[in-house]
DNA sequence: CGTGATGTGCGAATATTTTAGCGCATCCCA
DNA sequence: TGGGATGCGCTAAAATATTCGCACATCACG
């Protein structure tokens, strides 16, 4: 399971979940730079530390500094939280989702990505994997 | 402003508020039922007290009792959920979000509800407002 | 080598969050 | 109308989260 990776952590720890994922990758001094209202870099230091014996973060030597990434795959975090949201916001429909951020006017997508947008569904259309 | 409003939430706060926002108005007790490892209603009104005076829940009483509601419309707030989902997780493109959706084998998305997501994106590219 | 700049973890202070106990008001209905 | 059930807000304790000071390593380099 573990489905919520953000729904056990407090705000910094998911602050700092949220660059990593964004960066993929990071050193403290990154993570600083990204976050909103940064603390000091011995308080982030505490917060990976807490992150890493959470089993969220993975730590690697870069020389004497240390680099930061998530332990979970992007893509599967990624998904977890699309659904959260889609749950949440549009009563887990992906159609309203993508309808609300069309109508969006600072969504601001061209043309290029429209079609592309559409292929990729005939495509799904094609494939209908089971659908009983 | 006060583009994410989850960003100042803590925890509890955070919860209730998805309670309140997926449910659109609730009591209480509703909330209660909604709530993982549900505190006492004491103390749930306690948070709403708090977010109200956050200025992020409104109350009305409904006889003896109060139903609570965001103070936020339910569209502002998916539009900013969803948008910083795909900021984290998707480089800020629909595209991939959706793709990684449609990829989900938990999705479960039927023919019907392709049909019409690709009739919103081909709608979408008609109207295709401005562009500048 | 000697020294300053940078990085690290531990441990402990401080601030916020989270939880409930209480006493009062209201409502249902026997 | 008296008593139990239900709901509410206030206030304060308990639990967590957040922050950092400090002392110890490493590194670059004059």
């Amino acid at each position: 399971m573990a489905q919520a990776p953000d729904q056990d952590l407090s705000r910094r720890e998911r602050q700092i979940m949220h660059v990593l994922f964004r960066r993929g990758t990071a050193s403290v001094t990154e993570i600083a730079a990204d976050l909103p209202d940064a603390p000091s870099g011995t308080s982030i230091r505490t917060f990976l530390r807490i992150l890493e014996e959470k089993g969220h973060v993975k730590r690697q030597r870069d020389g004497r500094k240390h680099v930061y990434r998530p332990a979970m795959s992007r893509a599967r975090a990624a998904r977890a939280a699309l659904s959260g949201v889609l749950s949440t916001f549009f009563d887990g429909s992906l159609e309203s989702a993508v309808a609300a951020h069309l109508a969006d006017p600072s969504s601001e997508l061209n043309s290029d990505e429209l079609k592309r947008l559409r292929k990729l569904i005939r495509d799904a259309e094609g494939s209908e994997k089971g659908d009983r």
